[in-house]
DNA sequence: CTAGGGTTAG
């Protein structure tokens, strides 16, 4: 742009060519105000009908964000090529509206032009966001019929297609027909495995282009440590950590936020933290991740502290924020601070989502005020959906309010009827309200709809390895020992007065438990395992696939200081501390 | 030398 002035300064006229160049140029740049002063230029000196330049500025708008004055100059155009289509859908799908992109496809074909291979890959793109495997799949045999099916770029499009869209092995196979995967491939193949939960296989391909030699890239990087996120393994995060700092991307901020992420996920809280400090020009999205760490791991007053420290430097709150910020308080039992942000949102021009509200309910639910959270439901604006009604009915289960939780369970029913965490959340709130027979009842109904109950189980991760142990497992050949183990904390705990509850029984649809001993059988043995592999003083690091129960915390804040070791226990939803007795939620159940 | 695309974070 610089130069584009010194060369009018100089009196020298432009040409088409050098318009194409200022706005490739123009593209990497955010401020659309450039495209507005290089487009008056256009018109300045009479290229506003030359085609190639239009096509260009339609991209460099979409680019910017301002779809608005793409489609202005997409309108203008009165002579328009495959490009000038491209251009504008994939403007629309860069800018997230998938459908519209794919509106003005339909539209293009009616004016009987044919698609090339890149007007194809956008169109891909369209169907992938909007995860239309369907509609992907017929676009997949047109790229067949037109020859395409091996050009690398579209291969790119397709393995990315199914690998969103879950169907990884059908994206691997697309992926291994190209002998030299480009980087861009890689990565499509490494985010595709870890955003389908395939974190293991996300990690081994990372591995494997180490071993290779082949340059990653800073999304190939943020793609890896998303699935080491989900391994959950602080080793692993540790040595991911080491890679990034030994890496070019060391400042990156995507990755920066992802380390962020990773270690808040994989139980060290702290750890995120030295990383958060050592970002620099941090924007709302890294301290979003920093506040939803705290928020995972209980810790709600430096949630809001980091709040208020953002909006000190001038950092505007978003959606997500808000979102971290009332899991924080849910977890740490601040319910009027919840409650008073949650209606700070509209200042910021922020209208609450689903998972907002979900957050609310799940805040006021926890804290006992069953009755206001279901007011707050039957006052939303939108149609409250399967997470704000799941959230009533662990709180009803929580304290044993059989009514609201057989209402929100009906709505769950009916919203989502195969998903069995409903049923058996249902069938603990009968469990805990001692209605025997109603329970009996929610396990036949399971029964009669083939629902099965999966066994849950907890991982603990010892030097760097995770095991996995199921109810009553006695795969590991250490089990006796740790069957050992299991008896004599057993033996302490009952001496110290441990009285369990007869809840959270639905455990085994084939078995009917009456009562529960301890936490969950899962979790006890990996506990008794972690007590005999690691030595005293180290914390115990526990992830399980299933709501902690109140038999859970109990049990483990006593075994906690009972064996004098801080126990870490992760739920499908966040840490829960454990040191001397005390954890770090306190005692809000 | 000549426009358009594909892979990242909360």
């Amino acid at each position: 742009m610089a130069m584009y002035s010194t060369m009018q300064i100089a009196g020298v006229s432009p040409d088409s060519f050098t318009f194409l160049y200022v706005l490739k140029a123009c593209s990497g740049l955010p401020a659309f105000e450039t495209g507005w002063q290089v487009q008056g230029q256009i018109f300045r000196h009479g290229f506003h009908s030359d085609v190639l330049v239009q096509n260009s500025l339609v991209a460099l708008y979409a680019k910017c964000g301002q779809i608005g004055y793409a489609r202005m100059v997409f309108d203008g155009l009165y002579d328009r090529t495959v490009v000038s289509w491209t251009s504008i859908i994939s403007g629309y799908a860069q800018n997230g509206e998938p459908s519209e992109a794919l509106r003005i496809f339909s539209e293009m074909r009616t004016c009987n032009l044919k698609p090339d291979g890149i007007a194809l890959v956008s169109v891909l793109r369209a169907y992938t966001d909007v995860e239309d495997v369907e509609q992907g799949k017929s676009v997949h045999s047109c790229v067949i019929k037109m020859g395409f099916e091996y050009e690398p770029d579209l291969l790119i499009s397709l393995t990315t297609l199914y690998a969103k869209c879950g169907q990884v092995t059908v994206a691997r196979s697309f992926f291994n027909q190209m002998e030299i995967p480009s980087v861009i491939l890689w990565n499509a193949m490494i985010s595709g495995y870890a955003k389908n939960g395939f974190a293991e296989e996300a990690v081994g391909l990372f591995r494997e282009m180490i071993s290779k030699d082949i340059r990653v890239d800073s999304i190939t990087l943020s793609s890896a440590i998303l699935a080491c996120a989900q391994v959950g393994s602080l080793e692993l995060a540790r040595w991911m950590d080491d890679y990034v700092i030994k890496s070019d991307y060391r400042d990156d901020v995507f990755v920066k936020t992802a380390l962020i992420d990773m270690y808040a996920k994989s139980g060290s809280v702290d750890l995120a933290r030295i990383v958060f400090d050592r970002t620099l020009d941090k924007d709302v999205v890294v301290w979003s991740a920093m506040i939803m760490g705290y928020g995972l791991h209980g810790r709600g007053r430096d949630a809001i502290d980091l709040y208020y420290a953002m909006k000190q430097g001038s950092i505007c709150p978003n959606d997500v924020t808000f979102v971290g910020l009332l899991t924080a308080c849910t977890h740490s039992g601040l319910v009027d601070e919840g409650w008073e942000l949650f209606h700070r949102m509209r200042d910021y021009g922020i209208e609450p989502r689903h998972q907002h509200y979900a957050c609310v309910v799940d805040l006021l639910g926890r804290a006992g005020r069953l009755d206001q959270a279901y007011d707050f439901i039957t006052n939303m604006p939108i149609e409250p959906g399967v997470s704000v009604w799941g959230a009533l009915l662990s709180a009803s289960k929580i304290y044993r309010h059989v009514t609201l939780g057989e209402l929100a369970a009906e709505q769950l029913f009916l919203l989502d009827p195969h998903n069995t965490g409903h049923y058996v959340q249902l069938s603990n709130l009968y469990a805990s309200a001692r209605k025997w027979d109603q329970v009996g009842r929610v396990r036949l109904l399971m029964k009669e709809k083939g629902l099965s109950k999966d066994f849950g189980y907890s991982l603990i991760e010892i030097k760097g390895k995770l095991q996995a142990f199921r109810v009553g497992d006695k795969s590991h050949p250490k089990y006796k020992e740790i069957f050992k183990e299991l008896e004599e904390l057993e033996r302490r705990l009952k001496e110290a007065g441990f009285v369990p509850h007869a809840e959270s029984v639905l455990h085994d649809l084939n078995y009917e438990e009456t009562e529960e001993t301890l936490c969950n059988h899962s979790e006890r043995l990996a506990i008794a395992y972690g007590l005999i592999s690691t030595s005293p003083g180290t914390t115990l690091r526990i992830t399980k696939n299933l709501r902690a129960c109140v038999n859970c915390h109990a049990a483990t804040k006593l075994i906690s200081k009972l064996v004098n070791r801080e126990i870490v226990v992760r739920d499908a939803n966040r840490f829960h501390h454990f040191k001397d007795g005390f954890c770090s939620c306190g005692d809000y159940w």
